[in-house]
DNA sequence: CGTGTACTGATACGCGGTATCAAAATATGA
DNA sequence: TCATATTTTGATACCGCGTATCAGTACACG
C-alpha cells in the first residue's frame, strides 16, 4: 500500500500536455518519483531502476525540470538532489544532518525582494533562497 | 596600474595565520585573484597561470573557501563561479546575462529569517539567497 | 497494420574536482 | 649555514554528474 503524494498518471499528463510521449520508461521513473517524498539523487533513481538506462533516466528528470515539475538543488557538498515540487513558487529547507529537502513558501519572502530591489543595481528577475535546518527528526535521534 | 580591491599580503596573511606556507604558487593565485572584482571561475585562473598546477589551484581555492575569503556560487547552469567576498556576511547577486557576480547585505534579510522560522519545522542554522539580476552594464547594451 | 518520428540504451566523452605519489620547496633548529 | 622533518607541488589518473552520438526500438497516427 504505497502512498502517492501526487498521483502518477498527473505528472505523465504534464509531459503528455508538452507533447511528449508516454513510454513504459519515462512511466517507471515518474512512478517511483512520485512514491518519493523527500528528496532524491539521480544515481539513486539509476539504482531502484536498473531496467531504464541511465542517459534516459537523466534526461527524463530533465524534462521534469523543465516542465516545473521538479527541481535541483545545488548542495555544496555531495551530489546534487532533485525533489519533486508541490507548490508552484517556492523555496526550499535543506537538513544539514539528514540531506532531506523540505519546501515553504512565504509571502514574505516576496514581499522582501521588492523591498531589497531599491537597493540593489540592475533588474531582479529571479531568486533563490536555500534554508539550512536541522529537522525535527534529526534533533529527536539527538 | 592594477587596482587591488583588497591588498594581497592582507589575503596571504589570512592563509598564513591558519598555518599555511607562503610559497610562490599561493602567492600567485591570492595575487591574480585579488584583481578580479567580478567573480571568476576555476578554470579562468588555470588559464592565466600556466604555471602552476591544476591541482594547486584548485587546491589553493578550497583552502581560501574554508577560510571565508573566497565563495562558491553554484549556478544553474554553467561552470560554478566563485568570488571574493568582501563583506561578513552576504548574499549574491548574478546577472543572467553576462554572469557577473555582485555582492549584497540587508538587514532586512536576516530579520525576515527570523519571522520565517517560526514556519519551519526543525531550527534554521544557515540560509542561502541569490538573486538574478539584469545588471545594469547588460541593460545599456540593450 | 505500415510508416515516419520520437525515444531508448550503450558507449564514449566532457567537465569540475580530488587522490596519489614522487619530487621540490619551506620552516625550523643546531 | 646546513640538515632535516614537514608541507606543498605538479603530473597523472581517477571519480561523479551529466551529455553527445547513434544504431536500434517503440510509439502515434493514418
Amino acid at each position: 500500500m504505497t502512498t502517492e503524494l501526487r498521483s502518477r498518471p498527473d505528472i505523465m499528463a504534464v509531459l503528455e500536455d508538452r507533447g511528449y510521449r508516454s513510454t513504459a520508461p519515462r512511466r517507471a521513473i515518474v512512478h517511483l518519483l512520485a512514491q518519493k517524498q523527500e528528496g532524491f539523487t539521480a544515481e539513486e533513481i539509476c539504482k531502484e531502476l536498473p531496467g531504464v538506462g541511465r542517459a534516459t533516466i537523466f534526461r527524463t528528470i530533465k524534462l521534469l525540470l523543465n516542465a516545473g515539475v521538479v527541481c535541483k538543488l545545488n548542495l555544496i557538498d555531495g551530489a546534487p538532489r532533485y525533489s519533486l515540487s508541490r507548490i508552484e513558487h517556492h523555496h526550499h529547507t535543506v537538513c544539514v544532518r539528514c540531506g532531506n529537502v523540505g519546501e515553504f513558501r512565504a509571502t514574505t519572502v516576496e514581499r522582501l525582494m521588492l523591498a531589497v530591489g531599491d537597493d540593489i543595481p540592475g533588474e531582479i528577475v529571479g531568486h533563490r533562497i536555500e534554508l539550512y535546518v536541522i529537522c525535527v527528526q534529526c534533533m529527536e535521534d539527538e
